[in-house]
DNA sequence: ATGGTGGTCTTACCA
């Protein structure tokens, strides 16, 4: 007799895990998460609280460095062959982490910021697209299963903005950020979210000016999947919740479900 | 009303 399972994967930029440690351990326990993708950790690897999650039953990995990004993962499943860097790019900044999950290659990625147009920051967050580029068509050629999730810092189209015409042009809209996701997407990744019926459209709203008590937020973090994964999944969707807690992240978590054959 | 808030070995920088 089949017996149809799920996972559920998600990603989160949690904006300092220190603050959000037990935010995030509740929500994972609450939300019966398998895989949760985390940005924003702001931890030196040797801060981590590796015990905390162990003790939760999870496996993690992290790649972290002083008060600024830092990425990692947690898992109800073992995590194999965690890469933190890729060849294409030397960086120290900590914004990749790539790993083999349930038979998913799971890039996890703290994309730049990219402060305005035309700064500095913004051309780095062009190369740095590009080099990543490269990477993930790789991947897509070893791996059937990708999912490539994080914190993009690209609202991908007018629908994911709540007002495209103040936005129009700025960081995080700009055609050039556009482009560079759409050519993820031209490689054969799939971005399932608009293929659902939703509730929330935002997941990031900024801290200052009320942002979100007046939803004024944008679509920023994504996962998106290659085509064998796409078919898998039955849902994917923006949990709000944790954006109304005290202390919030100014993100809520992005999730899919997929389904797994047992 | 062209600002604001929040995080970080803080008084500057990042988002």
């Amino acid at each position: 007799m089949n017996e149809n399972k799920v996972l559920h994967i998600a990603s989160w930029n949690v904006n300092s895990l220190t603050v959000r440690l037990d935010q995030a351990l509740e929500w994972l326990a609450s939300t019966k998460t398998d895989v949760l993708a985390l940005q924003e950790t702001k931890l030196t690897d040797d801060k981590f609280p590796v015990n905390i999650f162990q003790e939760q039953g999870y496996h993690v990995v992290f790649s972290g460095q002083k008060s600024y990004n830092g990425v990692a993962i947690v898992s109800r499943y073992p995590i194999e062959e965690v890469t933190t860097d890729i060849p294409e790019l030397i960086d120290p900044q900590r914004r990749i982490l790539v790993a083999t999950i349930a038979g998913i290659r799971l890039i996890n990625l703290y994309v730049p910021n990219g402060a305005s147009v035309g700064t500095d920051k913004y051309e780095y967050k062009l190369m740095w697209l590009e080099k990543v580029t490269y990477y993930i068509q790789q991947q897509l050629n070893l791996y059937p299963k990708v999912a490539v999730v994080g914190d993009f810092n690209i609202a991908p189209e007018d629908q994911d903005v709540h007002d495209p015409e103040e936005w129009k042009g700025c960081v995080l809209v700009s055609p050039l950020e556009r482009e560079a996701f759409f050519k993820w997407i031209d490689l054969g990744l799939q971005d399932p979210f608009h293929q659902f019926t939703q509730d929330q459209i935002y997941s990031w709203w900024d801290y200052r000016a009320g942002g979100f008590r007046r939803n004024r937020g944008l679509r920023i973090d994504h996962i998106l999947l290659s085509e064998p994964l796409l078919k898998q999944c039955l849902a994917c969707y923006i949990d709000i919740e944790p954006r109304r807690s005290e202390r919030p992240s100014d993100h809520a978590p992005v999730r899919a479900t997929l389904a797994i054959a047992k």
